[in-house]
DNA sequence: GCCGGACGCGCAACCGTTTGCGTATGGCCC
DNA sequence: GGGCCATACGCAAACGGTTGCGCGTCCGGC
């Protein structure tokens, strides 16, 4: 790959930072590279390591560190990651591995993730894969070369494969929003909240139910099926596989898994989506076949996003924030030499308008259409 | 703030990695540490500094280059960011600030961002900061201390102060999405799109319309609205004060707007959202007050995300992957020594249902309604 | 009054790479 | 065949913190 020209000038090698005569211009005290712990220590009269400890309040009279922080905030001393993680092995940055930030669910996990270890004073590096194995891995070892203290794995898969390899790094790790068994994970109870949807519409008096399903290598959307599916049949209502369509996690993806169900089939009065997104790609495929949402299907979305609100979209609500403030507690714990615990959390099922009509008449209102 | 208790057993000092006796085993080989130079130096009887010039194929023979290379490929040798970066100071990181990834098109400029700088050898350290000035700082400055080779700002405010205070830093920086005066930016032609949108629904025959405006310190939101109002007057036809409603960039408080500005009046014909979002959430807010959109009013949305297509939504289309690209292409240059070029691209109006009916009768079913 | 231990601090060796400089070697030209 | 330059490589000093170790001092206990 040819690598563009720059344009021109290059970077001056002698401009790194005060290369040659440090001190021939002392009149220019504004650009002072950057005080480092000899410059506190030069300033206090103190040894670099002392400085360094009072810093962190290790073993340092009282005396000397109120001197110390007095001098470091006097020159705005900011310690250097870099050099602090060369030498102690500990950067004071997690890796939170998603696969994509495009994903609502997972954005908010990382803003929560943020938020949380940033009140601990560590950072996050994310990454994002797609859900391709290749890209899981190699992205992994980059944030492990990058040496982050611990990871967060948002993007697990349901065969264990991913997380089993992930377990052997060495590092400390936990699973959020999709768990794998055996790896300590904190998660929503996925198979539960498809129960729920499925008691939601049965009792509505649906009994012919469509699903939407979200990527089966998802512990997440395939736990969602299965309670969905075991639940129904629990109350004698079978879910047809020919009712069953992937679907992806997106609108798009969503609305064309729609359009091909209504290509083969239009008796169901029902319809589960693997996510809100889907299910807005759905409204969409079903306002263009003259179906509408709410009178003539009943349609329940996941993880009650704002946009669910705002379109009255009956969903599961699956706290991201939550997920993510554990998970973030959870991994700078194990940081701290604790065995991680796994979580499982509750869904709510949130009713909306887009599950207001009942299930009886519905066969006929699809038949009518267009 | 007490820190909780990690869970008793804290980390132990001599434990580094290995939490307890986890592998009391030191004759195991496998467990080498990892490779570093030394390894390969000596494992191929060079020195140090020679195998870091044969690795980067810098001054080096090619029998030893090819050595070095089998060596290091044979060992899984993979460099140390941390110690590579306290040396050179060239950490082969970029940081990208953003006031939030939950919004979409923020984590669409860092997908493309982080895929591009990613097949260049850089990694991307984001930081959210809500629009909070105080937090635009704090970010940055940490972003800094981990020593970043150059910055991507994609939450700029119009009032410069954020991005003059970025631009003294020393380091090379690129504003995308959203501009400031006077430096180097890769936007939309916002303003622009605010006209294309005032033509369209001026054509169609609305001569009264609302505006639910995003956050006036955005120069993109700015653009968008003073575009759609120059145009509007320059037809002839005005845009009221009291039909502009400022309604953030989310589902939620464009439906919160939209339910404000109903309260109010209900004789406008067509709506301009500054996000897909913010439509979302209107077109819930219209469809509980009985109008239907594309009937009884016309709604174009920003940003022409995926789920705009999936909700038949009207929109401009912003093509965020070529922001994230070229930003990410315009901040490599720069940290090769180019002077950034700033650059605007073409939005485009993406016509749909949202906007199919014509403007002459609303007024009446909009008095009608309910 | 003496001894032991805790405490505060300095010293110097690291962590893994990069890089200015010095040196030895080889090839080339005259 | 001698002088010269380029080239390939080694040496050691950085970069900015952290940390094991050792020493001196002060304190308390008997």
């Amino acid at each position: 790959m040819l690598e563009g020209l720059p344009c021109g000038r290059h970077a001056d090698p002698h401009a790194g930072l005060a290369p040659i005569g440090l001190p021939p211009l002392p009149d220019t005290p504004g650009s002072d590279p950057r005080p480092t712990l000899r410059t506190l220590a030069e300033r206090t009269g103190l040894h670099t390591s002392t400085v360094s400890r009072a810093l962190r309040r290790d073993r340092a009279s009282d005396p000397t560190a109120a001197l110390v922080h007095a001098a470091a905030t006097e020159l705005g001393y900011r310690p250097d990651p870099l050099a602090a993680g060369l030498r102690s092995g500990r950067t004071g940055a997690i890796g939170m591995v998603a696969h994509s930030l495009t994903d609502l669910a997972q954005a908010l996990i990382h803003e929560e993730v943020d938020q949380y270890v940033l009140a601990h004073g560590y950072d996050v590096l994310v990454a994002a894969t797609r859900d391709d194995p290749e890209a899981q891995r190699k992205r992994v070892e980059l944030l492990l070369s990058r040496r982050v203290d611990g990871l967060i794995i948002a993007d697990a898969h349901r065969d264990g494969a991913y997380a089993d390899w992930v377990a052997t790094l060495g590092v400390p790790y936990v699973l959020v929003m999709r768990g794998a068994p055996g790896h300590p994970a904190i998660t929503v109870d996925d198979e539960l909240a498809g129960r729920m949807v499925a008691d939601h519409l049965a009792d509505l008096g649906h009994t012919r139910m469509a699903h939407l399903a979200g990527p089966s290598w998802s512990a997440a959307s395939y736990g969602r099926a299965a309670g969905f599916r075991a639940r129904l049949a629990e109350r004698g209502i079978g879910l047809e596989d020919d009712l069953v369509e992937p679907g992806g996690l997106h609108a798009t993806t969503g609305r064309a898994a729609m359009e091909r169900l209504l290509d083969r089939r239009r008796d169901f009065t029902a319809v589960f989506c693997a996510s809100d997104f889907v299910a807005f790609g759905a409204t969409s495929a079903l306002g263009a076949a003259g179906l509408r949402v709410g009178d003539d299907v009943a349609l329940v979305g996941y993880n009650d996003l704002q946009a669910a609100t705002a379109m009255d979209l009956t969903s599961v609500r699956t706290p991201q924030d939550e997920l993510g403030r554990i998970a973030a507690e959870a991994l700078l714990a194990a940081i701290d030499g604790c065995e991680p615990q796994s979580r499982t959390l509750a869904p709510e099922l949130v009713v909306r308008g887009s599950t207001a009509g009942s299930g009886a008449p519905l066969a006929d209102a699809a038949g009518a259409a267009r």
